[in-house]
DNA sequence: TGCTTATGATTCTTACATAGACCGTATAGA
DNA sequence: TCTATACGGTCTATGTAAGAATCATAAGCA
């Protein structure tokens, strides 16, 4: 029963995924900062692969903006060719992530969806 | 000669990764936020797995900030919880692609080391 | 309180991203 | 111009990330 294949069989067979357009261009410019930032830097390809502990192929697919590169090494090279992630500095980045786990800390541990009592027959 | 093995060799093997606290901390953050935001809209692990097209288990790693999950994927579950990459919308989004887009054209096309004719010699 | 279910953690298997090597091209300097 | 080299692409082997299934726990409502 071909029809009835969920989603996430197909998913795994066929290992294509869908991405918005706005997450596909967050990760374009992500890349096309770090290739300016490498250049401005007079640093080559290799040099910036080598410091990064990656092959040289990945740099080029994380400045081509792949969606499939780990997302810790595209940091990682953002941050060695001196892109800021969140447009801020070390001390502020620390700064927000506790004040996400205060937030955090507020919200209910597990999300529950309302039981729908609602009388249907009116 | 173990000793000689040089470091892309090593990572290849152990495949561990060295990361700056800087890219780890931009992850911790964006995890963070994620979870965060899922909360306050009341989205389980599974809907909004399910929404990315991807597994339960995947998303909570993402949640966790696991380092090595694909790019793509991170940022279209920012996406679909409501985090805001780069702090823009998609308008703003492709005018600083252009923008970028510009500034690499002006930039030469490889990075040449400058061959170092400091004469040594004085 | 008790019941339902959201979440966390684990294991196993498989698809695929990565490293490494190679090639040709083109491009920046001398 | 000429030359060294930075870059882009291809191919293969291999480590591993992701999916699927399962269980245990905890947490939210009635």
């Amino acid at each position: 029963m071909v029809f009835l294949w969920v989603y996430g069989e197909c998913m795994a067979r066929s290992g294509k995924r869908v991405y918005s357009r706005y997450s596909r261009d967050a990760i374009t410019l992500l890349g096309g900062l770090i290739r300016t930032a490498r250049k401005e830097r007079k640093l080559t390809t290799q040099e910036v692969a080598d410091r990064a502990g990656i092959s040289r192929g990945l740099l080029q697919r994380i400045e081509k903006a792949d969606l499939k590169c780990e997302i810790g090494v595209v940091f990682e090279v953002a941050a060695i060719v001196g892109v800021k992630l969140f447009d801020v500095d070390e001390a502020t980045l620390a700064r927000h992530i506790r004040q996400t786990e205060d937030k955090l800390a507020l919200l209910p541990k597990s999300v529950r969806k309302t039981t729908k009592v609602v009388d249907d027959d009116f």
